[in-house]
RNA sequence: UGGGGCGUCGUCAAGCGGUAAGACACCAGCCUUUGGAGCUGGCAUUCCCAGGUUCGAAUCCUGGCGCCCCAGCCA
């Protein structure tokens, strides 16, 4: 174990710790991240890639394996698989050589369950779909024995084998592990371990028209890749006493499952099933739309693998169910990331022009600005400074409140970087009453923002040069949902009613400092007092600049105005 | 008398019989050429409840209460 890095202790690692103690495994340490290719990962996904890979790095020896629980080929298709690795890899993770598919076992799993139906374990079960699950019986009352539940192993054999022959139709018959109808869990009353499906699977093409349950393949695919630690979420507690029955009844390698709760966040939903919902009925613009919170979504939306760890490993591992997340905590992960190492612009999203009076016409100044103030290597730029600017409207009040620091009829600020200029005068539409523009004068003297006089001024404000500012499209995001948890809903409403409708508002004809003339897609920034943004990967363009806002910065004047 | 699990600050979460970590959020102040960042301080006399054991209990015992998960030939 690393231990100038110490993680955040919890019951999973003490139940390692104490694991290597005792030599169980031989002291090995082996994890796994088993997703289903049948969708794209989010945040919650994370949690879990994070702790299974998080472990593997941190003991001595510990590797991590990527499966993809491929038993579905129904559900599942290739294009998920690409996606999911880049996902992983994106987040800083890698798997080595160890690329598994749960499809990669089919054969063996067909070994296995031979074996089952030679020891009387398995049968081959003629009972339809439904009468299987009245057959069931109830969380309270036992289930009853289908009637083919003692067929002899040779028919029971001969039956299994014509299954993976394609003899019968899909639905006529399934294998069953023969275990106990009557058992509390039901889990352990007959499950299913394959169905007949004649379909093509992704990887496997035709090859097999039967298929193993999740139940009857997990847990071995982790027998047979050796994992010593499998971790998944609450929902499978109930499971892990059949999984431990087939591994006692083959006599394999035993892993440890570990169940822990699985992440929910304020303002958003994570199952798969509104996720894809909220794609299909367009309420976003696709699985990458900045506002989801899939780690395409994520990306696009400009966060940092390094926030989404530092996030992971923040919120902890508990089993303590219903446990929801603040996304302001992930939000302020991403704010210090970003804060150490985003370059700081200027751009003005709501332009107000500025007529400085007193400085000569046709007059361009290189001015000199930090690019960021907590990382000195990251150097200084030129900026032009010239007699028409923009600041932002929010930054002029014709009748300013109390604690407003910034610019108003005859008060002075310091232009960032510039100049102090003092209003002169407000241009307003005769029709409309709405402010135009604004007349200074500055202060020659206060050049690069400070005044020899040593006065001091209240506010400091962002702005551009007209003449030199480059137009761009800003998209502000916000929150998915304007409810912390958009479950909560009226009587007969549904979670969509929830949805937040400013969570994109788009502003076009912003003004951005030259500089981002050549901003890269991807790459991100913090635009002075407003927050950070990063350039669209999908939609901007060497002509037409798209900055996403990832996240605001904290704005405690917005709080005082609140009051 | 179905089975499984969970209940520690607004939120996440340590704690494993020795007298309630930390983080986020929030509040107050300092500082500031970003009302950003940073810094300082505040924020659970109490751990779902009630009994019991003990010199000592969030931790052990007993009994309650509350919440969540499970009846796919999904994962």
């Amino acid at each position: 174990m690393s231990s100038e890095n110490p993680k955040p202790s919890n019951f999973i690692r003490a139940i390692i710790d104490e694991d290597i103690k005792n030599g169980t495994f031989q002291g090995r340490v082996h994890t796994r991240f088993p997703p289903e290719p049948n969708g794209y990962l989010h945040i919650g996904h994370a949690k879990s890639i994070c702790l299974n890979f998080g472990i593997a790095n941190d003991y001595e020896g510990g590797l991590c394996n990527l499966r993809f629980d491929d038993t579905n080929p129904i559900k599942e298709e290739a294009e998920y698989i690409e996606a999911i690795k880049e996902d992983v890899r994106w987040l800083g993770y890698d798997w080595g050589d160890r690329e598994y598919y749960a499809s990669d076992y089919f054969e063996q799993l067909y070994e296995y369950a031979i074996k089952l139906i030679k020891d009387g374990k398995a049968y081959v079960d003629d009972l339809s779909a439904e009468e299987i699950r009245e057959y069931r019986g109830t969380l309270t009352e036992p289930g009853k024995e289908s009637p083919y539940r003692n067929r002899t192993v040779e028919e029971n054999l001969d039956l299994f084998q014509r299954m993976r022959a394609g003899e019968f139709p899909d639905g006529s018959r399934v294998l069953r592990a023969k275990i106990d109808m009557a058992s509390g869990n039901l889990n352990m009353r007959d499950p299913v371990m394959y169905r007949v499906l004649h379909a093509t699977h992704h990887r496997t093409g035709d090859k097999w028209c039967i298929y193993p349950m999740y139940d009857w393949a997990h847990g071995q695919s982790d027998s047979i890749e050796g994992i010593t630690h499998s971790l998944c979420t609450l929902e499978f507690e109930d499971h892990r006493p059949l999984y431990d029955w087939f591994i006692e009844a083959l006599g394999i390698h035993h892993p440890k499952q570990i169940e822990f709760a699985r992440l929910d966040l304020t303002y958003t939903v994570m199952s798969k099933r509104k996720l894809l919902e909220l794609v299909q009925e367009g309420y976003v613009s696709g699985w990458d739309d900045p506002r989801m919170p899939t780690i395409q979504g994520l990306r696009r939306r400009g966060y940092t693998p390094e926030a989404i760890r530092d996030f992971a490993e923040r919120v902890g591992i508990a089993k303590k169910r219903d446990s929801i997340a603040d996304i302001a905590m992930l939000e302020h992960c991403l704010r210090e990331d970003l804060n150490r190492r985003a370059l700081r612009v200027m751009a003005v999203l709501h332009p107000l022009k500025v007529i400085i009076d007193n400085y000569p016409e046709g007059q361009v100044e290189e001015l000199e600005a930090v690019n960021n103030p907590e990382d000195d290597s990251a150097g200084t730029r030129m900026i032009p400074f010239s007699r028409e600017l923009y600041i932002e409207r929010d930054d002029f009040r014709e009748d300013p409140p109390k604690k407003f620091f910034r610019l108003a009829p005859g008060r002075e600020v310091r232009l960032k970087h510039a100049y102090f200029i003092t209003c002169t005068d407000v241009v307003k539409d005769e029709k409309t009453g709405e402010v135009i523009e604004l007349h200074c004068t500055y202060d020659p003297e206060s050049r690069g923002g400070a005044s020899p006089d040593g006065r001091k001024v209240k506010g400091t404000l962002h702005w551009v040069s007209a003449a030199h500012a480059i137009d761009a499209e800003v998209r502000l995001y916000d929150h998915l949902f304007n409810k912390p948890n958009p479950m909560e809903v009226e009587e007969g409403g549904n979670y969509k009613d929830n949805l937040n409708p400013d969570s994109l508002v788009t502003l076009t004809h912003c003004k951005v400092e030259p500089s981002l003339k050549n901003a890269e897609p991807g790459s991100r920034y913090q635009f002075l007092r407003q927050g950070y943004f990063c350039v669209d990967t999908v939609d901007s363009t060497k002509e037409k600049l798209v900055f996403n806002r990832t996240v605001g910065l904290r704005d405690s004047w917005a709080k005082i105005e609140k009051k």
